[in-house]
RNA sequence: GGGCGUGUAGCUCAGCGGUAGAGCGCUCGCCUUACAAGCGAGUGGUCGGGGGUUCGAUCCCCUCCGCGCCCA
């Protein structure tokens, strides 16, 4: 037991013991019912950590150190989610390259030594290659703060969302998804970013302000505002709500588009609103996703003018004027409109001057441009946005998760119930999951998509770029009669959506897989409830036809003081390791385990100093329990002792609730409070006690409270509460028992000590208002009080004597008064 | 515009039908032999506004306002 106790320099003191004797290995010979499983969050590796990591990951371990403690097996994976586009884009600029999937694989290839200036293209596979060398490096930095954080996460559990096994499980999923009817492929209209030049799902859209214009036009005398004339070639007709009666004349005829000369019909539809410009739109393929509504729904032609890049396409739409539309070929949406805008206002079917607005747009979350909605082919899950009866089954599913805290649910349903489409999942990108299958090239080189060549399961996983299908070879790539590789990889989320099959040994380690699954816990975080919650509950539906998990708890969001979100734009971002290395892990720990579970909250680097005073006191209050002798077997007899025991069963009791219904900020804060009456009260009035001969009921009543307070703390202060053990227990703390309020139900009451606190603080006012020592001795203490609280009084009456240094006390029955007369001040010692 | 959450002492937050709580801050003290990165005491709030239910509301209901997230 070291003089002066320190928390500096406990985290790589423990975390190298941990590591060394196994602490937290999963026991993977325990039965399921003694297992507690954990889907832990991937993190993007990309990126830097982030405060929020640091918060809402230390709510999971606190749930995991109570259930080991508790006497689960806890299965504490770490995962990295590194595939995806922001992988792909720290590629590029970090080694100067760029994929060309039509390069082929060169094994010896190694990226420049500087970046080049013009991007070196080379073949997806030496590109992936590339993508796991750098997302290697960034996975090594995360670990060594989560570790030095003191998450107590099984490292020999870990996987990474485009490593072998995860590439496996992801196609094994999809081709057990296509064989089921899950999973199909559509040309459709889809959402496009036009700089990522990828399809984008619902779920990655977000709706930005942004400012535009409503312009006027005239189809033969029918006046429509729209605010993408551009898009006036790929006009396919006028609609207007089906009760206007302005435009119910004109349903069923035709007008011509100005400049462009096509006959377009006017039709009725309850999505038109008649408030909106002057109640009558035009319909274009495709403006917007309500365009692709009418389309689908009115049968309508196709006339595409925006290409996959962005630009008007070079040649017009059958049946469109190849003269002005000239004009615009090859232009960006941008400088398309300014065009067209010259030409109707040149033409007078222009009326009147744009009306600036600002309207909201949808971009892909991590875009620049508006997307745009092109035609293409795509692979799809089925998630119940087109079938009533999944979704009412995905619903349901909702309603078997145990949700923390219980709200959360809402938003799960909000969102299932808005569904508008099947889940998207092929991305026109590299560093992804490739899409295991193949297609056959017919005698005049056309692709047979509806007779995909598929691989076994056995063979995955497979790359379709550089993986040749079972009877064909190399060199039949791409020729007639020979075959083509589907050229996609899956989103992220299609990955991530299998991790809890990823982590299990899904086929893989079936032994494994079936002591974890379905899991106990799912963390997250309540943004990506509609994203990787709902994806991993649609997987798992689909494949397993059950839950992948019973209980789902919710993390709160980080925000920065000023109670705004955090964000690199905003420069208000904290980093999480200086404060780590500042104020200690336990410190950083104990502001985290201190919010609500679910609830937002500010960041206060003030909580983390009361952290660290509290773990400091920990080592102190603890150092001084037991540097009294060791005391001899026996019981706890003195009233005083027996109450404090007996208060903290009921913080046992309390706190355990708490932790297994999910809350651990609840737990911390009763033992917290105890805690501190503990040191204040308890400890001052049994000092003097404790140093006598007849000491040895204190002393007992120390150390039983001590090692149940360490318990109690060790989810929350790994670090603190172990070096304490490590003074006076064999082994580690976190493989102790979870305690209970066996040997602390000794029949006490806890109203002794409480009665006992109240009379020292009496004491101690006095003293204060005299401006004087603790130390000076009350020549008088009269309690005046019921008969039932003096009798309280009396049974710690010799701790409080000490305690308050008084010399005589009288216990009068009567209205309650406590009267301290103070004798001369000590003389000040040197 | 909709959904969910939230609004309690200067700050961060508990409480959630029966006379307002903690920590921090601030003020005043105390070298008290575990801890001066400590200890003791004090200060501080018409519980966002307005209605309603109730014997009684911070707590339940309605409505408005602010903030956060998600969605349109």
């Amino acid at each position: 037991m070291p003089d002066r106790p320190t928390l500096d320099g406990l985290e790589a003191k423990w975390d190298a013991v941990w590591a060394e004797h196994g602490t937290y290995d999963f026991d993977r010979t325990a039965a399921r019912a003694d297992v507690f499983s954990i889907d832990t969050p991937p993190p993007t590796v990309s990126g830097s950590l982030h405060v929020g990591h640091v918060f809402s990951y230390t709510h999971t371990d606190l749930l995991a150190r109570y259930q080991r403690m508790a006497g689960k097996s806890v299965f504490y994976p770490m995962g990295w989610d590194d595939n995806g586009l922001p992988t792909e884009r720290r590629v590029q600029n970090y080694y100067g390259v760029r994929c060309d999937p039509s390069v082929p694989y060169d094994p010896s290839f190694s990226p420049p030594a500087e970046p080049a200036k013009e991007q070196v293209p080379i073949s997806r596979r030496n590109f992936v290659d590339l993508c796991h060398v750098l997302t290697a490096e960034d996975e090594q930095v995360f670990e060594k703060v989560f570790r030095q954080l003191g998450l107590s996460v099984d490292w020999n559990h870990t996987y990474a969302t485009i490593d072998d096994a995860s590439r496996r499980a992801a196609q094994r999923g999809f081709l057990r998804n296509l064989a089921r009817g899950e999973a199909y492929a559509q040309e459709a209209p889809t959402l496009w970013d036009v700089d990522f030049r990828t399809a984008v799902a619902q779920a990655e859209l977000e709706d930005r302000e942004m400012p535009g214009a409503y312009h006027r036009l005239t189809f033969s005398g029918v006046e429509i505002e729209t605010t993408r004339p551009e898009l006036l070639p790929a006009c396919v007709a006028l609609v207007a709500h089906p009760d206007d009666e302005r435009y119910q004349p004109l349903f069923g005829t035709t007008v011509t588009t100005p400049l462009f000369g096509v006959t377009v019909p006017v039709l009725a539809h309850p999505l038109a609103q008649p408030d909106k410009g002057t109640g009558i739109a035009m319909i274009c393929t495709f403006g917007d996703t309500t365009d692709v509504t009418w389309w689908r729904e009115l049968d309508l032609p196709v006339r595409s003018v925006i290409g996959r890049d962005g630009r008007i396409l070079p040649t017009p739409p059958e049946g469109v004027a190849a003269e002005p539309y000239a004009e615009l070929a090859g232009k960006n949406v941008k400088q398309a409109q300014k065009r067209i805008v010259e030409l109707l206002a040149e033409s007078g079917d222009l009326i009147g001057e744009p009306k600036p607005i600002t309207h909201p747009v949808k971009f892909f979350e991590k875009g620049d441009r508006p997307l745009e909605v092109v035609t293409s082919r795509q692979w799809y899950i089925r998630n119940g946005g087109r079938d009533a009866t999944l979704r009412e089954r995905l619903l349901e599913r909702g309603a078997e998760l145990t949700w923390h805290p219980s709200y959360m649910k809402t938003r799960y349903d909000n969102w299932v119930g808005g569904l508008n489409g099947d889940w998207l999942i092929s991305r026109q990108r590299f560093f992804g999951v490739p899409f295991p299958l193949w297609y056959p090239l017919d005698e005049a080189g056309e692709l047979l998509y509806d007779q995909p060549l598929l691989p076994t399961e056995a063979q995955l996983p497979i790359d379709p770029a550089s993986d040749v299908p079972e009877g064909f070879t190399e060199d039949q790539r791409g020729v007639p009669g020979g075959f083509v590789g589907d050229p996609d990889v899956m989103d992220t989320w299609a990955t991530s959506s299998l991790s809890p099959q990823i982590a299990g040994g899904w086929e893989d380690d079936p032994d494994l897989f079936g002591r974890l699954f379905p899991y106990d816990l799912r963390p997250q975080a309540h943004e990506i409830i509609r994203t990787w919650l709902f994806a991993t509950v649609v997987r798992a539906h689909h494949e397993h036809d059950r839950l992948p998990w019973s209980d789902a708890a919710i993390s709160g969001w980080v925000l920065d003081p000023d109670r705004k979100k955090m964000s690199k734009s905003k420069g208000n971002v904290v980093t999480p390791v200086e404060h780590l290395d500042k104020h200690g892990s336990d410190a950083v720990r104990y502001w985290s385990a201190s919010a609500r579970p679910g609830t937002d909250t500010a960041f206060d680097e003030n909580q983390i100093k009361v952290g660290r005073r509290l773990a400091m006191k920990l080592l102190n209050a603890s150092k001084f329990a037991l540097a009294f002798p060791e005391p001899t077997p026996g019981e706890v007899t003195d009233p005083l002792d027996r109450a404090l025991l007996e208060a903290l069963a009921r913080v046992v009791e309390e706190a355990t609730t708490a932790f297994a219904s999910y809350d651990p900020s609840r737990a911390l804060e009763r033992t917290e409070t105890f805690f501190w009456t503990f040191c204040d009260d308890y400890i001052e009035l049994v000092k003097s006690r404790a140093y006598g001969e007849q000491g040895a009921s204190a002393c007992r009543a120390l150390r039983i409270a001590l090692d149940t307070l360490l318990r109690l703390f060790a989810p929350v202060l790994p670090f603190a509460t172990e070096e304490v053990w490590s003074w006076w227990q064999d082994g580690s703390v976190h493989r102790a028992a979870w305690p209970t309020t066996d040997g602390l139900k000794t029949g006490g009451d806890p109203a002794v000590l409480d009665m006992a606190g109240e009379v020292l603080a009496q004491v101690r006012k006095a003293k204060s208002n005299a401006k004087t020592s603790m130390k000076t001795p009350v020549t008088s203490l009269v309690i005046t009080d019921s008969a039932e609280r003096l009798a309280l009084v009396s049974l710690a009456q010799g701790d409080l004597v000490n305690a308050g240094v008084v010399e005589t006390v009288t216990l009068v029955e009567g209205e309650p008064a406590i009267e301290v007369t103070l004798g001369e001040a000590p003389p000040k010692q040197q």
